[in-house]
DNA sequence: CGGGCCTGACTAACTAGTCAGACAGTGACC
DNA sequence: GGTCACTGTCTGACTAGTTAGTCAGGCCCG
């Protein structure tokens, strides 16, 4: 892999294939169609299509630190507005859904699969760590109340994640602005400390097709995420 | 398929080599290996293993139904404490581990396949409405605050389903047992009525050994779930 | 003897990965 | 400047392994 226009230009073929047939159906061949070399190329660069997607998921790992640093400026609550909208993007995210589907397919793979396991960790590390790290700044700045970040972090992952897999799994798109809600009136409500409020634009009622809101708080926040592959 | 009892053996012997090779690597042989017929056998009962997987969703359903109108007669503190050690259920118990990681490729495939996700919906509703339930039997007996039920319900499942997903696929423990504090601590807390509480064992750090808690309170809960398909 | 239940042997499709060799660039030597 | 050898990149054709589903026929029971 000396060249890295090489490795960009499969693994970009490869983010491609995997949004249009999912992981389960992700060919070397129909890899090598969305590149202009051929199968045997792939080999050449990569010993198996495992190694392949490994390389993908830093690929993509590496845009996505790039974001989070130029977010980092950022007051907490505009930080955690972004992070919220960036998790809980609308169906109407072509691209975002059907990556974020075979990836789903992928994380399914990952009980059975170290390699896959060890991959996932790290990008999940890092997008707990993020959380965690607004709600601490939060808690500095007093937009936040006192409470435990970590537990906070953790938790609020878990229903953003479950949101998520459940709207792909189920195919409810009323799922991501109901759990928004819910988290937006039950926990982050209480949150909040005395007198500050969220931007408006973030509770989905208010804004009731989501495009509009998410286009405008999240646009920048989507562009350099673990699932944009084109600049 | 005139025979219940030939349904059952070949469904049986589904769940066994889900759990066992899990969906991706479940193939008719290995079906038609847990059983005392041969593979042709299956596809003279069945069109396809699709159909055969569609059926067996269904009779872990049916399964489920008989256990929650058992439970429905608790009252409600004790059913939500059971409802979330049963889905939270510790990493200790091996079948329901294989269970839902290869569940969860089912699950992953279901964006793709249109009778999974109708199977998975069924299944899904089931659960929430059952969680709604639950929490609405709450208000009603003075045991939970004032809230909207199927916002909580909604979002609880979310964070449960969530934090399920995030053990099987990042394997880390851990998870379970977090997610299940921090939804007691910022959450259940707060719902409980003045002068209601938990039982004990409920929270995990009161009982830092899952098993001796999980067996106590979720024995019965477990045995007719949608997971469990030997007597 | 007829029909439902069941089987072994088979086929058809698919695909990861291999391999022998083509080809192009580069440097070195005459 | 020409040519030869070498090296790294790339390819088409091939193999080997896997598995869903088929089918002709065997068996047993009524």
């Amino acid at each position: 892999m000396t060249e890295p226009s090489v490795r960009e230009a499969i693994l970009t073929a490869t983010y491609d294939a995997l949004c249009e047939y999912g992981y389960t159906d992700l060919t070397a061949q129909a890899i090598a169609d969305r590149t202009d070399k051929s199968k045997s190329h792939i080999f050449y660069h990569y010993d198996s299509v495992e190694d392949l997607v490994v390389d993908l998921v830093d690929f993509l790992l590496e845009r996505f630190d790039e974001h989070a640093e130029r977010m980092q400026s950022r007051p907490p609550i505009e930080r955690l507005a972004a992070f919220v909208d960036w998790f809980l993007y609308g169906p109407d995210d072509a691209e975002q859904v059907a990556f974020h589907t075979a990836l789903l397919e992928l994380r399914a793979q990952a009980p059975y699969n170290d390699r896959y396991r060890e991959q996932l960790r790290k990008s999940d590390d890092h997008l707990r760590d993020t959380l965690e790290e607004i709600l601490r700044a939060g808690q500095e700045s007093g937009d936040f109340r006192e409470h435990d970040a970590a537990k906070m972090a953790t938790m609020l992952v878990a229903a953003f994640d479950g949101a998520r897999v459940r709207q792909l799994t189920l195919g409810r798109d009323e799922y991501l602005t109901d759990v928004r809600d819910a988290i937006a009136d039950e926990i982050l409500e209480g949150l909040l400390a005395e007198g500050v409020t969220f931007p408006d634009e973030f509770r989905s009622t208010d804004a009731p097709s989501r495009t509009d809101a998410a286009t405008a708080t999240a646009t920048d926040a989507d562009t350099a995420t673990d699932s944009s592959c084109h600049d």
